[in-house]
DNA sequence: AATACCGGCGAGT
DNA sequence: TCATACTCGCCGGTATT
């Protein structure tokens, strides 16, 4: 079990994920470590670790910019996810991408000892439903044609972006499977997830899927952490403080200056409450970032006074978006002076 | 009427 | 005393122009 000990006590947190061994014991994700612990407390195999995302983060990386150069795009979904493009190298059938993709297996078995799952399709979404089909240490293709036959029997939640509030809502429509999803009426689905879910929901169950592998840009930063015990204030200085020069040190790493802090708040009832503001002015140091997000925590309790509804805080963080280039932006302050 | 911003929510690793 | 740390994206409401 890979584990966020909180600090709280001994072991409280959360199990981020865990093997496919403690999966079939009902270990899961976002599971309390405590009842992790419990299912497991007669099992002398079973091991809690603490999570290291850094080194993660590294390997990731390794990984990365190793496969990166097998198609023409590339697209790094998440720490241990991307899409490949090799569509140039690929005539009508699926030849060479399974060549290509068996060479990326062995790559990634030799150079980090590290089995993954490969899925191959003709987009990305049907890519992931393969991939997903069979892990780990998986190969699934989904050749040209049978696309409909794969999904038509799989539950709606299956769909990359159908979670479990999107299935219930789907499960009271009568929608079960995604062969339910793909016979609805499009203007139904509209008055039920808006126009743009609706219709991209039915087009998920055709298969239908137009979106290019293209590379991503970070959009976002963010640091929260667990406060010792539940409270009506905090501290900002000594809480905010780390994770602000944290922030303010990935921005510097990455040449990059924002424009909106945000902040979150998650009460003892794990209700999410934020407050943001967009600045006028590059912020780039640690001591904007603290004074804008101690700022609003000032005003998120204010205003909550006066709604009368008291709550306690369990996490706090800080959040930063907006990003620009900070060398294009110096460079166009010189040209001012 | 379009666009930007904001807070909440959902989903995923 | 059960409930992490991140990231991305959509929705609807409101403010701004």
């Amino acid at each position: 079990m890979i584990c966020v000990f909180s600090g709280r006590t001994q072991d409280s947190g959360a199990v981020s994920t865990c093997n496919y061994i403690a999966r079939n014991l009902g270990v899961r994700s976002g599971m309390p470590i405590v009842l992790a612990k419990r299912i497991l407390r007669d099992d002398p195999s079973a091991v809690f670790l603490a999570m290291d995302l850094e080194y993660y983060q590294a390997v990731s990386e390794r990984i990365m910019e190793m496969i990166r150069p097998s198609g023409q795009k590339f697209e790094q979904a998440s720490i241990d996810e991307a899409y490949i493009d090799v569509t140039q190298n690929v005539g009508p059938d699926f030849d060479v991408a399974e060549k290509i993709g068996e060479r990326i297996k062995a790559e990634i078995l030799s150079n980090e000892k590290m089995t993954c799952s490969i899925g191959i399709a003709q987009n990305k979404l049907m890519a992931k439903i393969a991939v997903d089909a069979h892990k780990p240490d998986g190969f699934t293709v989904i050749h040209p044609g049978l696309e409909k036959s794969f999904l038509n029997p799989m539950p709606v939640g299956k769909l990359f972006g159908v979670g479990p509030k999107t299935e219930e809502k789907l499960e009271s429509l009568g929608v079960h499977t995604i062969a339910d999803l793909a016979s609805m009426d499009q203007d139904v689905l509209s008055k039920s997830f808006g126009k743009n879910l609706g219709p991209a929901l039915l087009k998920m169950a055709n298969g239908i899927d137009e979106s290019p592998v293209a590379e991503r840009k970070v959009e976002q930063m963010s640091r929260i952490v667990t406060l010792k015990n539940d409270a009506e204030d905090f501290e900002f200085a000594d809480v905010l403080g780390p994770i602000s020069l944290d922030l303010s040190r990935k921005l510097a790493d990455s040449k990059l200056i924002c424009r909106t802090v945000g902040v979150i708040a998650i009460t003892n009832e794990l209700k999410i409450k934020t407050r943001s503001k967009t600045s006028g002015s590059p912020i780039q140091s640690k001591d904007e970032i603290l004074k804008a997000a101690s700022g609003l925590f000032v005003e998120m309790f204010t205003t909550q006074k006066d709604a009368q509804q008291p709550f306690r805080i369990r996490r706090v963080g800080i959040k930063i978006s907006d990003f620009e280039n900070s060398q294009n932006r110096s460079e166009t302050l010189e040209g001012f002076v």
